[in-house]
RNA sequence: GGGCUCGUGGUGCAGCCUGGUUAGCACACUGGACUGUCAAUCCAGAGGUCGCGGGUUCAAAUCCCGUCGAGCCCGCCA
């Protein structure tokens, strides 16, 4: 007979009533201890569950095994054996059977714990990311990173499946346009000179499809220096980056869909998941019935135009306003008539927080209006807002007035916020759209310039036709974003693959040939010895499996995150370097001021 | 860069609004008891510059100011 393996025959989540009788060798952490005394149970875990292990009264082990700490690592040789039926424990996987200890040896022992392991209270995060390891053990954040792996791997199969080939691009690059601030690397070989981590693989899958690839993707690190937020990862996150040739916009979404609609009902355990394919919201569409670019379609509420209920009323502090330009837009709140004033004062509270001067509001019941707006509106114009929202008796009807993009904005978030408060959101769904048509340049308020609203690579609807004659802030890109359950997964475009057109559109947004060639000469350059159309798109890796998980918190499906900081505590980044090595990258430090002790400049 | 919230033994929380006892509870830790538990239970113990600095006061964890740190948000995120 072959000698056993001297760390383990089985994984502590695989036992079952069927091996009952074998001589199993399991290792694993002390994940919890019942001491009687006479008897000692003992919860052995690994990665793939729990086993409960037992040692008599009579075991020359039990004195070791009580002195045992919580988590420390060790092998149990042992029989494994059928529990009486009273005390079988359901909850666990291998709940019918235990091991009778005949062989113990620590591997490792384990010091006091800083945090609990085997309980799911809620931990504050620095010490949560500063013994991330010991928070990885345990049981939630172990199984949102077993789902990242599995959803990553599905991904990675449908996409090859459907055609597309795995690309790796470099890591140490070029600073690229516009966008994001970059992460830079000095060069030692270069004084002066730096890489750039990509913001994202743009130019680099642009090119491929230039190379004569056909249909590119790649799980892709990028690397952004922004602050952090609850769905965006300080640093660095992941993306499916896809690229495709000879493809329209709909050739691109027709590609996705399926992936991205297969990859949800695989993962997301009986939700009901948008079918292909998904609705296309155009962007003037999305901010004018969703008050948002990422409409959260599990919400049902539609913003209504009530413009004209308003224009020329007696209520001032909306007719006047309309008198110049500005818009009402109304959110209809179904069933809130029987709410008490609480609901609305809250709600007029919150909207102030949110920088409006408040929110109007009227409720309809009893075949009349209600609230201090309503002796303004007459009964014309109460049909009129009916006809508008759809309001009913028993309804009311929230208001806001403002320029349009304002107006819209403050809308969308009352739309979210009585979608919510009136629980009205579809539960147990994963609601996708596209978002379409975006507008290919904006005004920076702050400079009254003309910049490019989303990607400058993109394709202006029209071409050069357009981009010579129309008013830029007209244009329409061939630009879309998906959005799930009011979650921006991806943006992506139809390329500018014609030199011609880019010359023109970074024109329009200052700035001039020799500028354009500098900052974006390779691809450039490539594109003058015969491009191919393409376009793609890259939905957020972590935010896909943070949508999958559950969790509203992009952390929590990383291994090991940075703070909103940008630190990461269990590894002490980022951290000073020794002066040789700022020697011979040809950098000297200019620090700021650190009279303040500068305990936040380690 | 700005706004809001938070900071109390190793860990999570209470106490703060309304200043005044020995700063309380749970988990973990140490010792003891216990033949079947599964969040084992029971008894005992150790462990605290109440983030830091200043102020008000007879007296500050508590009130005020500043500062540092964390989270959420705004800015930023082609």
């Amino acid at each position: 007979m072959a000698p056993m393996h001297s760390l383990r025959t089985h994984t502590c989540g695989e036992l079952r009533r069927e091996h009952t009788g074998l001589t199993v060798r399991l290792s694993g952490w002390l994940h919890r201890k019942r001491d009687h005394a006479n008897v000692l149970f003992l919860d052995l875990r690994d990665h793939y569950g729990v086993v409960q292990c037992v040692l008599d009264g009579a075991s020359p082990l039990l004195k070791t095994a009580e002195a045992l700490r919580l988590e420390s690592v060790i092998t149990v040789t042992g029989q494994v054996v059928a529990r009486a039926p009273d005390a079988i424990n359901p909850r666990l996987a291998t709940g019918e059977v235990e091991v009778a200890v005949g062989e113990l040896t620590i591997q490792s022992t384990a010091d006091p714990l800083p945090l609990p392991v085997n309980s799911d209270t809620e931990l504050p995060e620095e010490t949560r990311l500063r013994y991330r390891f010991l928070d990885l053990r345990r049981e939630r954040l172990h199984r949102n990173i077993v789902l990242r792996s599995r959803v990553i791997a599905s991904i990675r199969r449908r996409m090859i499946e459907s055609g597309f080939m795995e690309f790796q691009t470099p890591i140490l690059t070029s600073s690229s346009p516009e966008g994001a601030r970059d992460y830079l690397v000095p060069s030692r070989v270069h004084p002066g000179k730096f890489y750039a981590l990509p913001q994202a693989p743009q130019q680099f899958k642009q090119l491929l499809m230039t190379s004569g690839f056909d249909r590119y993707f790649q799980i892709a690190p990028c690397f952004r220096d922004e602050d952090g937020r609850a769905d965006r990862s300080p640093g660095e996150f992941y993306q499916l980056d896809v690229e495709m040739a000879f493809v329209t916009q709909e050739d691109v979404f027709a590609a996705l869909e399926p992936v991205l609609h297969g990859v949800f009902v695989e993962f997301a355990e009986g939700a009901a998941v948008t079918p292909p394919p998904f609705p296309r919201i155009p962007f003037g569409e999305a901010m004018a019935k969703y008050g948002s670019d990422k409409p959260d379609l599990r919400n049902p509420l539609l913003i209504a135009d009530v413009t004209e209920v308003f224009r020329g009323s007696t209520f001032s502090a909306f007719a006047t306003p309309v008198a110049s330009g500005a818009v009402v837009r109304a959110v209809r709140a179904p069933g809130a008539a029987a709410q008490p004033r609480s609901f609305f004062d809250k709600l007029g509270q919150w909207a102030r927080e949110q920088g409006a001067p408040g929110l109007g509001y009227v409720i309809l019941a009893d075949g009349g209006a209600r609230g201090p707006i309503a002796r303004f509106l007459d009964a014309d114009r109460l049909a009129q807002l009916a006809a508008a929202t759809g309001a009913r008796d028993g309804d009311a009807c929230f208001f806001v007035c403002d320029g349009k993009p304002a107006a819209e904005r403050l809308a969308g978030r009352v739309r979210l916020r009585l979608g919510e408060e009136l629980g009205l959101i579809e539960p147990n769904a994963f609601r996708f759209c596209w978002v379409t048509d975006f507008p290919m340049y904006e005004l920076n308020e702050d400079t009254k310039k003309i910049e490019f609203s989303h990607n400058p690579f993109s394709m202006p609807q029209g071409g050069l036709e357009v981009l010579e004659k129309a008013d830029p802030l007209t244009i329409k890109a061939f630009q879309y974003d998906i959005v799930c359950n009011g979650v921006e997964l991806s943006s992506g475009a139809i390329r500018n693959h014609r030199p011609d057109i880019m010359y023109r559109a970074f024109a329009i947004a200052g700035y001039g040939r020799d500028e354009v060639e500098a900052r974006f000469g390779g691809m450039l350059n490539a594109f003058k010895y015969g491009a191919p159309p393409h376009g793609g798109s890259a939905p957020g890796i972590d935010r896909i499996v943070m949508l999958l998980a559950g969790e509203t918190n992009i952390r929590e499906v990383i291994a090991f995150p940075m703070n909103q900081q940008a630190q990461d505590l269990l590894m002490q980044a980022p951290g000073p370097v020794a002066p040789e090595r700022l020697k011979e990258l040809h950098i000297k430090l200019d620090l700021p001021n650190a009279d303040g002790e500068g305990s936040s400049r380690r």
